[in-house]
RNA sequence: GGAGGGGUGGCCGAGCGGUCAAUGGCAGCAGACUGUAAAUCUGCCGACGAAAGUCUACGUAAGUUCAAAUCUUACCCCCUCCA
């Protein structure tokens, strides 16, 4: 099956759905998502060398497989020559803080600030109360206006790093669409909007459909959350002169709902451009983990464990990901991708330094590899390195007979005392790199200022500090 | 409003009076092997307890029973069909 559709995308090169006009726009399916993108080497190839265009953006964009399909490609190409151009993306503020999940829209956005373009950052204050339904499972929970607002203050903060934000040709504006949508009046709403959306075109949508037919309950409320997207593409276009929407593959619905809602209310040709959705070639979505989402923001997530995240991507990843996150020229990274076996390693450092650098600041750095070669370099490394491991303060007199599940379950390294007294059992528990058992106790000679190294398998570590 | 189906541990999903802290799968944790990767294999995977064991849990609340996730009643929620 997956061979037959690597043939079948072969004969129909992509240029040519991508070349649809607007009446025409299909969606490719969910399936073939990451075939295209990722699995299929031909596709990969398809999409880095077969796909020249006028201007440099998308060029750069396609290379670095940020595209996965849009409306009027040919059309959007030539608008894209000129500089200058404006182009949105659209946040749910459902959270604090973004994270890895959201990236491939940031450096997309990135990129087209970098060629010259002006990306518009639209913080969905207002369409968050209603929460997008598509392809969720479970109706989002409705947030209060107070968490938004303080979501929104989050998001902004970690949005800095990527982008240059000011008044100037190029720099990134940041929208809230709660300005517009909490003063809509339903009637007057219903009667210049609503008379162009036809609700069996919506239902038709796959994003609707899987809802549908997957007997999942679709309030209302969540179906009007693509009207309303729709409208924000419209008034970023009337007020701002907004030609682009961004988003991920599972946004297509609702940009092509935009895009016609202009066209048909105003009689202009704006464009939408879909990224493939990130996944990782075990098959999962990027950036979850076992501790949860990997964060962007360093209140939620210590850069060092920001940088052991990339450290730990899989090998079949690492290409792609330096090409999505990194600012290493295209040239560079093509070098690369005959590099095998272990010298990958090499790589995911420099993935996960440069990755860092952006989004933590170079600075960070040199802290997380001094603690990154105290734990996995030489044993027996300067504990005082590890300035970005977490630590537990420890009275010298309280220090006599402790033991270590006391000390786990207060650190915060295990969630119970049997949680502790298993993870001992199973030999997961190294003091200074030797492995302790339940009997362990803490030695009668250390004194105050001593610290130990206390580790829950290898990747989880605690410094106790002796006081 | 009527008829039917359903709500089980992070998720999926068995169980349908005692042998149930609840089969199985996924996810997760640890160990082995490695390269801080993947795959594979092994162990663990509610809380407290050194252990024996105790407690808390199968939508909520009452009840029947020596005994209930399993039966009864009421309520709440979800889905389907009809009006």
């Amino acid at each position: 099956m997956e061979k037959s559709s690597m043939v079948r995308r072969s004969k129909f090169p992509l240029r040519k759905i991508h070349r649809a006009t607007l009446s025409e726009i299909r969606t490719i399916s969910l399936e073939s998502a990451g075939g295209i993108c990722y699995k299929n080497p031909v596709a990969q190839v398809i999409l880095r060398n077969a796909m020249k265009y006028k201007s440099s953006f998308l060029n750069e964009a396609s290379a670095r497989g940020f595209f996965y399909q849009s409306t009027n490609l040919d059309a959007m190409d030539e608008f894209l020559t000129a500089k200058g151009r404006l182009g949105y993306l659209g946040f749910d503020v459902t959270a604090k803080s973004l994270h890895v999940g959201h990236l491939i829209p940031i450096f997309l956005l990135r990129l087209f600030q970098k060629h010259g373009h002006r990306p518009i950052l639209l913080m969905g204050g207002g369409t968050t109360k209603i929460g997008d339904p598509s392809f969720k499972s479970a109706a989002r929970p409705i947030l209060t206006d107070e968490e938004i607002q303080e979501n929104l203050q989050g998001i902004k903060s970690c949005l800095r790093p990527f982008l240059k934000f000011g008044d100037g040709k190029s720099e990134a504006a940041l929208v809230n669409n709660a300005d517009w949508l909490d003063r809509l009046e339903y009637v007057p709403f219903l009667r210049e909007v609503g008379k162009y959306f036809s609700i069996n075109r919506m239902i038709g949508f796959d994003s609707v459909k899987t809802k549908l037919t997957e007997n999942d309950s679709l309030s209302f409320l969540e179906f009007n959350y693509m009207i309303l997207q729709a409208y924000d593409f419209y008034r970023l276009w009337t007020d701002m002169g907004c030609r682009i929407q961004f988003g991920g593959q599972d946004q297509w619905g609702n940009i092509v709902c935009g895009v016609e809602l202009i066209r048909k209310k105003a009689g202009n040709e704006v464009f939408g451009f879909t990224n493939p959705l990130l996944i990782t070639s075990d098959g999962k979505k990027m950036g979850k983990t076992a501790a949860g989402a990997v964060w962007l923001s360093e209140d939620l997530l210590p850069p060092y464990d920001f940088w052991q995240y990339w450290r730990n991507v899989n090998d079949a990843d690492v290409i792609k990901l330096l090409y999505l996150f990194t600012d290493i020229e295209l040239e560079e990274i093509r070098r690369m991708e005959s590099v095998q076996g272990q010298e990958l390693n090499d790589l995911k450092i420099l993935l996960a330094n440069e990755v860092t650098a952006i989004a933590h600041g170079r600075d960070s750095l040199s802290a997380i590899h001094q603690t990154t070669s105290g734990i996995f370099g030489v044993a027996g490394g300067d504990p005082s390195s590890l300035s970005s491991i977490p630590r537990y303060h420890l009275e010298r007199s309280k220090a006599e007979g402790i033991s270590l599940v006391d000390i786990l379950v207060e650190s915060g390294e295990c969630g119970s005392r049997g949680d502790a007294k298993r993870l001992l059992r199973g030999g997961g528990v190294q003091v200074n790199d030797r492995q302790a058992d339940e009997n362990y106790r803490i030695p009668e000679t250390v004194v105050a200022g001593d610290f130990l190294k206390l580790s829950c398998g290898k990747k989880r570590h605690l410094l106790v500090i002796i006081e």
